[in-house]
RNA sequence: CGGGGCGUGGCGCAGCCUGGUAGCGCGCUUGCUUUGGGAGCAAGAAGUCGGCGGUUCAAAUCCGCCCGCCCCGACCA
């Protein structure tokens, strides 16, 4: 490709709306462009990107034996209705009616429709195993998109499907997708992590998540050097108790001291020993969630146990507990509480229920009851539950996730088969997702240097980058159309700069577009007798005679792989 | 959805407080010069100042409503 033809507009500033490095490389190297809030344009560079990425992730979904299908994007509401996401997913997913009035969504993903497809064919164990995928547009109107492509409200996305006989066998599918994805990844050029992950809104049993780890991901995960490694949001650990008073109730008063900051500086203690109540509202009534006062609630794992809940407003704590927010806590309430397992056999002060007051000496389990369960939210240096070593805490860009579906989807869209005895049986399902786009800006987050771009060779706009200084000067020209020749018959991915600009510009561009390796052909040198290859990554320089330099490429190239 | 910020040629911004002929840098066009790290000179094109309404002799500027975008939080297969 000339750079002439080609449709690449750079930009020398930042755009002012973008925050993380990506999205500013991204638009700066002119990869893509926004439409609006979470709505990309990708533009020739970016795209071929994409394709790159995603034909990597086609060649390893077929080794596995995925089989590639396509789905609508525009969906019956009638089949999310019978899994029951029509109603629980609420307004994530967009809606439509079609002329006809009936109700229709935009698919968000596609575990519906590929369930319903089951359900028809899938008929005997004979037809068993199967594993079939999409690399499709999804849609989801997101709360928040963010951070240039690594959150959009449309985004293409590789979903796999496995459906199995028995739990062995979905064992074994799940399996194949971790070394498969694992494999995916590595070619991406990327460092990544497989954590143990919340299965959420899916609904299955296990699940795991690949992070790519960088300041501009919206995870986090808790990592230990035993090979513990889990989301935050079910992350586990092991804490210290404090030293703990002696137990019996005294109130305290605490007049216009509220949070946990105020009210152990006021009483001189640490925030260890007290404890932090928490009023939240379901549907079946308020809960009262408590942690240390130096940790933290993990909303995640209070979900699972309690389901969807929000905070209480300023009255109903008043009506719950008969205080203000600052001055409650568990004894005396009569309602569903749920504690954190550190504060199973400590003595804490917490709030009286009384406006101005705490009470000392409170013994969980004894001066009220709850259920002691893990809702913490982990932290650095708290100890691993395996090994306990210090855990580390680390920001994360999640780039692809496994689920152990079960029957889920099988049982309530009625996808059967009969075993070999004739009996009829659910499908036992797993599902299995990659996000393209975010790939490519995790590599950017991860690559980039203060000059821009650095791509892995596997995923490059071009493999080089030709910059012809003096396109003009006859005999530049004519060994840089040699060159080029040669590289495309070699099977070399080449973009030739051949614009009539100053050469600053030709090399500033190059280093923002960040392909592997540059190649300067210009009058001083070739005056010389050489060209000069430049590594991107770490720029290094070599010199190399024009009828070595394709031999030298290729030998880079395979080096960089 | 809650909190905050921003919206002025293609891009990045100033001007707004204190109302009075819309400005800077980059980019773009043409010409000449330059040609190994974001060139110089000269001449030019390009803006409903996000939208609607109000106040005023007069609104980019003051007031109200709305829209859009970004950030933090909530949310997130």
């Amino acid at each position: 490709m000339r750079a002439t033809r080609l449709f690449f507009p750079t930009l020398k500033e930042d755009p002012a709306e973008a925050e993380a490095i990506s999205h500013k490389l991204m638009v700066r190297a002119g990869l893509v462009r926004q439409l609006a809030a979470g709505l990309y344009i990708y533009l020739p560079l970016g795209f071929r990107v994409l394709r790159k990425i995603v034909a990597i992730i086609r060649d390893e979904m077929d080794a596995i034996g995925a089989q590639e299908m396509e789905m609508p994007v525009l969906q019956p509401a009638e089949i999310w209705r019978e899994t029951g996401r029509y109603d629980t997913i609420g307004e994530e997913m967009f809606r439509l009616k079609d002329r006809g009035g009936r109700d229709m969504v935009l698919g968000m993903t596609h575990e519906e429709i590929i369930t319903w497809l089951a359900s028809r064919e899938i008929r005997s164990y004979r037809d068993l195993p199967q594993v079939w995928y999409q690399i499709q547009t999804k849609l989801r109107d997101e709360a928040r998109p963010k951070s240039g492509v690594l959150r959009t409200r449309e985004f293409i996305m590789k979903d796999s499907y496995s459906f199995d006989t028995d739990e062995r066998a979905l064992e074994e599918n799940y399996y194949l997708h971790q070394k498969s994805y694992k494999r995916i990844f590595e070619r991406c050029g990327l460092e990544f992590l497989m954590v143990e992950s919340d299965p959420g809104m899916m609904g299955g049993a296990t699940a795991h998540e690949f992070m790519a780890p960088s300041p501009a991901g919206e995870d986090e995960v808790a990592l230990c050097s035993c090979g513990y490694a889990a989301n935050l949001e079910l992350a586990a650990s092991a804490i210290d108790n404090p030293a703990f008073p002696e137990p019996g109730l005294e109130e305290l008063a605490t007049p216009d001291v509220r949070t946990i900051d105020e009210v152990s500086s006021f009483l001189g203690i640490e925030p260890a020993l007290m404890i932090k109540s928490i009023l939240v509202m379901t549907a079946d009534g308020p809960v009262l969630a408590m942690v240390r006062g130096d940790q933290e609630l993990q909303e995640s794992k209070l979900a699972h146990l309690i389901g969807e809940h929000r905070p209480a407003r300023p009255e109903e704590i008043r009506e719950v507990t008969g205080a203000e927010a600052g001055f409650i806590g568990p004894v005396g309430l009569d309602i569903r509480m749920v504690a954190d397992r550190s504060l199973d056999g400590g003595v804490f002060i917490t709030g009286a229920n009384k406006d101005g007051h705490h009470v000392e000496g409170v013994v969980p389990g004894k001066d009220f009851q709850a259920e002691f369960v893990d809702i913490r939210r982990v932290r650095a240096g708290e100890k691993c539950i395996e090994c306990n070593s210090p855990l580390s805490v680390e920001r994360v860009i999640e780039i692809g996730n496994i689920f152990k579906l079960g029957t889920r989807y099988s049982e309530a869209l009625g996808a059967t088969f009969l075993d070999e005895e004739g009996k009829e049986k659910p499908i036992i399902m797993g599902s299995y997702g990659i996000g393209p786009a975010r790939i490519a800006a995790a590599a950017v987050e991860q690559l980039s240097d203060e000059k821009g771009i650095v791509w892995p060779v596997s995923i490059a706009p071009f493999e080089v980058h030709l910059a012809v200084l003096q396109p003009d000067d006859a005999e530049v020209s004519a060994a840089a159309e040699k060159l080029y020749a040669e590289m495309l018959a070699a099977g070399i991915e080449v973009l030739m700069d051949d614009r009539r600009i100053n050469p600053g510009v030709k090399f500033a561009d190059a280093e923002l577009l960040g392909c592997p390796l540059r190649v300067t052909v210009g009058s001083r040198s070739l005056k010389e007798g050489f060209l000069e290859i430049q590594v991107r990554q770490g720029r290094g320089e070599r010199k190399v005679a024009p009828d070595e330099a394709v031999d030298a490429l290729l030998d880079l190239l395979i080096e960089l792989q």
